[in-house]
DNA sequence: TTATTTGTATTATATCATATATAACAAATA
DNA sequence: TATTTGTTATATATGATATAATACAAATAA
């Protein structure tokens, strides 16, 4: 799976490892067990420091996405369930985006083909 | 419309702001042509400092809610409409939270319902 | 006129998040 | 033994966030 960052976006470096591993585990780039590059490898690939990279790395473990150990490095988890945390989170953000949409005359049903386009744009199968 | 600030949050606190109002917008707690408090009193109420309320004014301001003037102060825009800037916004935000709800278990239908929801808990008619 | 209120601008300061650089450590493997 | 893994530690630099204290221009109210 390939990963890019722009260090001239106002979006930590991070958090752009983050959000592209989550993409990458939606669209199936990314599959359960397998491994991620390691921290030092990354940070070169990418041309940022080996503790950025981490950083995302930790985020993603802390959301049980990643796990880690000094035997095999970093890989994705077996499997990941919705817990009331992300729950909460998830409908904290969407109010806000909904919100946004909806005073701008964008109605529900717009906004709901968006999102079986996007579910169809990752595809229906991979994951766990 | 009442506004609160959480201090302790890791959101800034102009952001708190400009996120409340969008939220006032689509429930309709703030209508087109209202006036909205002087960034001194709102200030005053909410104990932060005046310019961390005309940062979060001007951030809405650059995204076209709200207009000011000397005379009259801070209010909201006549209307707004979705400019191709905020259609790419709202898509790249969406495509995120649908990718880690996607990888958690939820489907489609899921979100499409919690939007439908959140649709009638902001109300129907209001705003412009 | 004078005083007040509005958003805005300026200058200074403090703190935190972000990011880097460098080095070292423990655990497992080749 | 040497290498690779994630992890930890220390130090540093920069930008975002937030505050404080003034001041200004424009409009309104007394």
């Amino acid at each position: 799976m390939l990963l890019r960052v722009d260090a001239a976006s106002t979006v930590p470096l991070y958090q752009q490892i983050h959000d592209q591993i989550i993409l990458g585990l939606a669209g199936g780039g990314l599959r359960p067990g397998e491994t991620l590059p390691a921290v030092r490898q990354l940070a070169d690939e990418l041309n940022v420091n080996m503790l950025t990279v981490a950083k995302g790395y930790n985020l993603l473990k802390a959301e049980g996405y990643l796990v880690s150990d000094r035997r095999q490095g970093t890989r994705v988890a077996a499997d990941f369930q919705a817990d009331a945390v992300f729950q909460q989170e998830l409908a904290t953000q969407l109010r806000l985006l909904i919100a946004a949409a909806k005073i701008r005359g964008i109605a529900a049903p717009e906004l709901q083909q968006m999102i079986t386009a996007q579910y169809q744009a990752f595809g229906g199968k991979q994951h766990a």
